[in-house]
DNA sequence: ATCCTACAATGGACATTGTCTAAGTCAAGC
DNA sequence: GCTTGACTTAGACAATGTCCATTGTAGGAT
């Protein structure tokens, strides 16, 4: 994630001690975490951040493309910072855990021109839905 | 959708003028109102209806599988009453319109083995994005 | 090294969406 | 037509997210 920091500076985004923390926060794979999680282990690095600097970063880093947004449930928002490998979500319907996927196809190829309704069709997400192994075993 | 207030009686639904409503409200295709266009609809016809009781009726709706909800924006759940015709979702992301489409194929099998990991797979929701015909002409 | 200034952060009010509760109301069976 | 338990209501409350006026500061200019 180092590189991310690298390649915003170099966007000319302003670097200050708070994004640095919020894009040090996101760093991981399978990381899903809501802006709230984000904006609690932020105050443990960065006492002082406040809520709506967390929000403003993260929907910086959205625009910017380097974090996507994640709704696999209906409640918070979810910030993945693995933005530059497509990937899909595997959520498990009891406990929430999220892995990311790589199903094979192209699900895009998938949709016939009768079923576009003329729509240009830019990008696709897909959710499986199922039980983990842990909560499977309980 | 007479048919659904016929299924709902006979599992025990206490029918009430204002479930009527509700389910009046939601008939149709490529219906995917928010609680609260569900409630301002209800409103229409029986105007004493109160919001609590859209949203507790809708949820009953979703745990007998009538409707289904559906979250295409992060922003207020939809509900779908064509839940008995399995499908996915097409929306603007200008207008956020959105289509129901059944793609060929089934995601379900492009998920291979070594991407479950141990999860026991039962659903995928699928949505596409792009530009509706209004949209991309203004 | 210091100053300037535009951009960023702050905190708190506000908005939206959804849930809960206590009290009143009514559908359906007797 | 009663009774009863399920349903409805209004409004308080909760969770998540947005906005704005003020204060602070990163980074370029001097």
């Amino acid at each position: 994630m180092s590189d991310l920091l690298e390649r915003l500076r170099g966007r000319g985004w302003r670097m200050t001690a708070q994004r640095r923390v919020v894009a040090e926060v996101l760093d991981g794979d399978h990381v899903h975490l809501t802006a709230d999680e984000v904006h609690a282990r932020a105050v443990a690095k960065l006492p002082e951040i406040s809520r709506a600097t967390v929000y403003n970063t993260l929907g910086e880093l959205v625009t910017l493309g380097e974090v996507l947004e994640v709704s696999t449930d209906r409640r918070a928002k979810r910030y993945d910072p693995n933005a530059h490998r497509p990937h899909h979500h595997l959520v498990c319907a009891q406990c929430g855990a999220i892995r990311d996927v790589h199903p094979s196809g192209n699900p895009l190829t998938d949709l016939p021109d009768s079923e576009r309704f003329g729509f240009t069709v830019s990008g696709v997400e897909v959710t499986y839905r199922g039980t983990c192994p842990t909560c499977a075993a309980a």
